[in-house]
DNA sequence: ATTTGTATCTTCGTATACAATTATACAAGT
DNA sequence: ACTTGTATAATTGTATACGAAGATACAAAT
């Protein structure tokens, strides 16, 4: 089966990640308040499943650091607020620009065509003005990134940031030239990797992460 | 209840985070090995308790990334390679560096008490010449560090490395002038906090980083 | 000999049941 | 009124039961 290069889907992930990804949404898009208590009850009724595994769903998410188990007391929402968000993109650039330099040094001919595509079908849906499709495209470009630094633990925890701050300032982030911006970002970034050009790729990265920070969080 | 600064119990863990440090303890010293399927079964006779808590853990240690879960097939072992170890030392000397950097602008005072508080014991452990005291007194240097960085995600992830490097090494990084030279190390970066001089916090951190990465993987 | 189909068994995913702990309500005492 | 003690209810932690998916073994067909 054919994957295009913005298609992140996990196959291999747990049958509950569907309701992890539902509550991790819920609670990140405001559906469950900061301090509230999470009732496992509650929770499988609005989910329609059993206790099991809205109880594993809690755990992740606990690690994600939106959830926090209290022993017998049961699982409460903790809150992002904009000083989380803000230092939440100030972490993630810190490592987007260590994933380029390390995927610059270690990226493979295959990987390399892989981001070629991904960046191709980025132009083609910036022609298209297509706002969605542009979303996920850009995700996986980053995730090729991921791939190519060849180290597990950025990887995940890169994914996982794109995870909490997906749905921050989703909505008001789009002025007229907001895909051609990201474009040239992009490409900035992809050059890098043409020229092999570590100290650029950070360069461009660090652009890139300044800008995105500045249109999700509207700080500098 | 007084804790001295070394102690890093959590009283509101999860029950089964006493199962959850068991089994990553047991993976990562070598109990199991890499690639090893983990049954849901073996591991409730080994552990004496039943498959919900037994689930619950290897669904946190899959986001550690020591265990990957796949649908219908089970929990299988994922081994650190020593190049795993070294680039998770080198991310995390990234951000202990950053984790500095913050902590030295928005240290409280009560904070600062507790960061000198801690580094006296260490002071007094080298004295006593208590490698094992002075283990447990370092990560909790560490973690105040951490608080007083009030970054709630950096200090979650940090724990997180500390917790999966501590084997790491641990039995062949002792030599005569151990404790002397983490002494040294960490008075420096202690001194940075005194002077509230930010980038010399920075360049300790990153030389005891280091050093650290040194004596555990033998790589510099 | 290799492959394919089927039967069986194992293991997982989920639901539910039971025990332990905590929260709540309310009465008695100060 | 306000605390304190106790009984009750609610909720969590853990164990177990059941259906479904995958692994395994082996016979039949090529």
């Amino acid at each position: 089966m054919y994957k295009f290069p913005g298609d992140v889907s996990n196959n291999n992930a747990p049958i509950s990640e569907t309701l992890l990804n539902k509550l991790r949404r819920d609670i990140l898009t405001g559906g469950f308040k900061p301090g509230q208590k999470l009732t496992e009850q509650d929770l499988c009724h609005r989910y329609q499943v059993s206790r099991t595994p809205v109880r594993e769903a809690l755990r992740q998410l606990e690690t994600d650091g939106i959830v926090e188990n209290i022993l017998n007391r049961g699982a409460f929402v903790i809150g992002m607020s904009d000083r989380d968000y803000e230092d939440m993109f100030e972490l993630r650039k810190i490592y987007e620009i260590q994933a380029v330099k390390w995927a610059i040094e270690r990226i493979t001919d295959e990987e390399m065509d892989k981001l070629e595509e991904t960046f191709e079908f980025m132009e083609f849906y910036t022609l298209r003005n297509d706002i969605e499709k542009m979303l996920t495209i850009n995700t996986g470009f980053h995730q090729v990134i991921y791939e190519a630094s060849h180290n597990r633990t950025l990887q995940t925890l890169l994914s996982s940031y794109q995870n909490l701050v997906k749905y921050k300032g989703a909505d008001s982030m789009y002025d007229d030239d907001y895909l051609q911006n990201v474009l040239k970002e992009h490409r900035a970034i992809f050059k890098a990797f043409v020229d092999k050009d570590v100290k650029a790729g950070a360069q461009a990265m660090e652009i890139h992460m300044n800008r995105t920070k500045e249109r999700r969080c509207g700080t500098v």
